[in-house]
DNA sequence: ACCTGTGGCTACAGAG
DNA sequence: CTCTGTAGCCAC
């Protein structure tokens, strides 16, 4: 009876596709069996929490009596008030902090706290992918001014549907804004690369000043870009495919294909232009609306390639979080699971002000150990713990709620008082209680629980089927869910900020992983690099390796984990690779060739593996990830020696300096990460304005030409004088293959591969590449333009 | 109604 | 020349 009722309410949940504010009123979005929008609208109301005892028989009265409040009730030990504004709410929790009462969850946002007392679950939305293109005269600044000439929209199949401009008139627009509505009203979800910065909000506001009013706050907004920066930053494999996030670029390195040669910058002459006929001209109205097209059709490739669109509706169904560019921060999704879990335990959360965000300090991190030895080394094993703050949190209950505040105690005891037997201590001296199970571990474990579930099922699919790749990805989203909660816990600005269990978390990984390396030295082994949860192993077998793994497992960790008082043991160590050849350049900086991998052995095109190396980074010179990638080739691949090294280096060195270049070659491309008014220009001692960091002197170059350059915007420029200080530089764009070769290869393409060199062949001399500028030039002002490689300047 | 964390490396401009 | 602070990116 009870199982049955259980499952009648889950059937019942509730399953809505997005909530919004609407004047005073929450708006619940669904669609009925028949397809329909359908809109639930409930009053506002701001929850806060007391503990019942905590709140006497007069203030519950003057509470019942004011107007503000709307409702209120015992609900356990809880005392639970709605009021009708946020921000009186807000005022209320501060007053009654101000007076030593404790008040919870008094900032969660109303929707939010619906939400999760109702256990509110995440429908799978229709989903289509749009681009626009705009007046190219006017800029991103005046958006309101900006006319929409054409839009495309594609399906979930992938077909694409467009709109031209008819004339350029406020009616012309009016009906063109108009039908691309009436094709979203049957879509729920809409997906625009670097929608979020462009398309979403010129279409609001071109909307508006059309004067049409349709509801556009029902639909998911979802800025594609933004979620595949998220989701991709750690599975790219060459820095390649980080040096632009233009939808070409990406589409290039995800797909194989890049979008028309259409000229985004002159749209507005390309829909003055009549059509060709064979659809090749590329500078008329109907290549402009086939461009477009194809920009959506990209999109739509895209997700069929990375599946990143179905792995964020995943994580936010797992999290309940509504499935837009909001969902796709961590915060949200971490916070909206532990509500839930946590108000299934009765247990609410501190009000978090926003005043205390600023008082966040920087913790205790990870241990990271320089790499010991140079040259290219031979059969490292590498073992790392899995999910090692995961079970770190679990093992010692590690929780806001479960750590014990000790009682101040007079100057004269200088001991603490012993560790009582329901506690357990971390590597900071931080104690938890362990006999009631912390909210922290608690959600872990249920999300633990989940991934083991469908993981299991995914197992008894066949690889690469539909139920296959669907019970992958949930696996996935609840593996990153589990370990989002840290980073959470570590963050000032989440609800779930405690300083204490941040350190406690990090510093027993340090405990762990220390405590690890002396074992293996005790063992007889080398201990060569350690970074966080991962140590790197020389001096013994792939068997005796195996041995040590598994009896740390066995012994060490159950040890150790007692005597801190631990009550379970979640703590596992793997052996994760060995490498056949390796080489260090620094901490978080190598390249090594695997011998066997997760228990896997390595075939001949096994690629290497690559950290940190500027080969994998978004701001280096293509040619400097060119020549690092063949010298890994050669020295972790292949195996040879400083000879071949050398042929290479003198061969790639002449090709910097004297072959045609392009501008993709030489150019270097960094991220704003701030708005342009956010940098702050210094003065110099000599009264002279100081310069700011050259992308961006270049983005403030940029804007003064109308371009829209704005946050998160990537700058590409490079170098045309590398002699003088500060050093001369250039857009991208106005490349006339005028780099100076000199400093392109001194500065950007050499060092990274030197420093890699230097590593794997210490003994040899690799400094006589170093300067390659003629000495004439270093000291003279006026720069001479007869030397090989600039002879491209004669022109100007 | 936005922004998970710390540790480490590199380039650069400016100051001495 | 060396040293210091800023900024960006990456490993975990």
């Amino acid at each position: 009876m009870k199982r049955g009722a259980a499952n009648a309410a889950v059937r019942e949940a509730p399953r809505f596709l997005n909530a919004y504010y609407d004047d005073n009123a929450v708006v619940w979005v669904a669609r009925d069996r028949g397809g329909s929008v359908v809109l639930k609208r409930m009053p506002v109301r701001s929850t806060v929490f007391f503990a019942a005892a905590d709140v006497d028989t007069s203030t519950k009265h003057m509470l019942r009596n004011d107007s503000r409040v709307t409702a209120m009730r015992v609900d356990g030990q809880w005392l639970r008030v709605e009021f009708r504004d946020r921000h009186f709410a807000e005022s209320v929790c501060e007053a009654f902090e101000k007076r030593g009462i404790k008040t919870y969850e008094g900032t969660v946002s109303p929707i939010r706290c619906l939400a999760a007392d109702h256990d509110v679950q995440v429908a799978r939305p229709r989903r289509a992918y749009l681009d626009l293109e705009t007046d190219s005269r006017v800029p991103f600044s005046r958006k309101e001014e900006m006319r929409i000439l054409c839009w495309s929209l594609a399906d979930e199949h992938g077909v694409a549907t467009s709109e031209i401009l008819l004339d350029d008139d406020d009616a012309a627009e009016r009906v063109l804004l108009g039908e691309l509505w009436a094709k979203l009203d049957a879509v729920d979800q809409v997906l625009a690369w670097n929608g979020d910065r462009f398309d979403f909000p010129v279409l609001l506001a071109r909307t508006k000043r059309c004067g049409l009013t349709p509801n556009h706050k029902r639909i998911l907004w979802l800025d594609h870009l933004e979620l595949f920066k998220r989701m991709n930053t750690m599975a790219a494999e060459s820095g390649d495919e980080k040096t632009s996030y233009a939808l070409n670029s990406i589409a290039m390195a995800v797909l194989g294909e890049g979008k028309d040669a259409f000229d985004a910058s002159k749209t507005w002459q390309a829909w003055s232009t009549p059509e060709c006929l064979n659809g090749l001209c590329m500078v008329c109205s109907s290549c402009m609306r086939r461009y477009c097209e194809k920009d959506t059709v990209l999109l739509h490739r895209l997700e069929v390639e990375t599946g990143y669109v179905e792995l964020l509706q995943t994580l936010c169904e797992a999290c309940g979080t509504f499935p837009d560019s909001r969902g796709i921060n961590p915060t949200n999704q971490a916070e909206n699971m532990l509500l839930r879990i946590a108000r299934k335990r009765g247990h609410r959360f501190r009000t978090r002000f926003l005043s205390n965000v600023a008082e966040g300090r920087q913790y205790k991190g990870a241990f990271v150990m320089e790499p010991q030895s140079k040259g290219v080394l031979t059969n490292v094993h590498v073992c790392d713990f899995k999910s090692l703050y995961p079970s770190i949190i679990l093992s010692w209950n590690i929780s806001s709620e479960t750590r014990v505040v000790e009682p101040l105690r007079p100057m004269y005891l200088k001991t603490r008082p012993a560790r009582q037997s329901n506690e357990c201590e971390a590597a900071t001296g931080t104690r938890f209680r362990t006999d009631v199970e912390g909210i922290l571990p608690h959600a872990i474990a249920e999300v633990l629980r989940l991934r083991e579930h469908w993981s299991r099922l995914k197992d008894s699919f066949p690889p690469g089927t539909h139920q296959w790749k669907d019970a992958d990805r949930r696996s996935t989203a609840y593996k990153i869910a589990a370990n989002s909660f840290y980073g959470i816990a570590g963050s000032p600005m989440s609800r779930f900020y405690d300083r204490d269990v941040a350190e406690a978390v990090t510093q027993c990984g340090v405990y762990l992983i220390k405590q690890t390396a002396d074992k293996a030295r005790n063992a007889g082994f080398f201990v060569e690099y350690i970074d966080t949860d991962g140590a790197f192993v020389m001096g013994c077998s792939r068997d005796e390796f195996e041995l040590f793994v598994a009896c740390c497992n066995a012994e060490l960790y159950p040890k150790l984990l007692v005597a801190c008082g631990c009550k379970e043991n979640n703590i596992k160590l793997a052996y994760e690779k060995q490498f056949g050849r390796l080489v260090f350049v620094g901490a978080k900086k190598y390249a090594g060739s695997f011998v066997h991998y997760k228990g896997k052995d390595a075939t001949a095109d096994s690629k290497p593996e690559v950290k940190g190396l500027e080969y994998k980074r978004g701001d280096s010179s293509r040619l400097a990830r060119r020549l690092q990638s063949e010298i890994v080739g050669s020295i972790i691949v292949r195996g040879e020696g400083a000879d071949e090294s050398l042929a290479i280096v003198d061969k790639w060195r002449r090709h910097v300096l004297v072959d045609p270049i392009d501008i993709t070659d030489v150019s270097v491309a960094k991220t704003l990460s701030k708005p342009l008014t956010g940098y702050t220009r210094k003065v110099k001692k000599d009264g002279n304005d100081a310069k700011l960091p050259a992308h961006v002197e270049i983005a403030l170059l940029l804007r003064a030409r109308g371009r829209d350059v704005g946050e998160g915007a990537k700058v590409a420029y490079y170098c045309v004088d590398g002699s003088v200080s500060p050093k001369a530089y250039k857009p991208a764009e106005d490349w006339t293959g005028d780099c100076d070769r000199y400093d392109q290869w001194e500065t950007f393409v050499w060092p990274p591969t030197k420093r890699l060199l230097e590593s794997a062949f210490p003994e040899h001399d690799w400094s006589v590449w170093d300067k390659v500028r003629p000495r004439r030039q270093r000291t003279t002002r006026t720069k001479s333009v007869k030397h090989v490689g600039q002879l491209s300047m004669l022109g100007k």
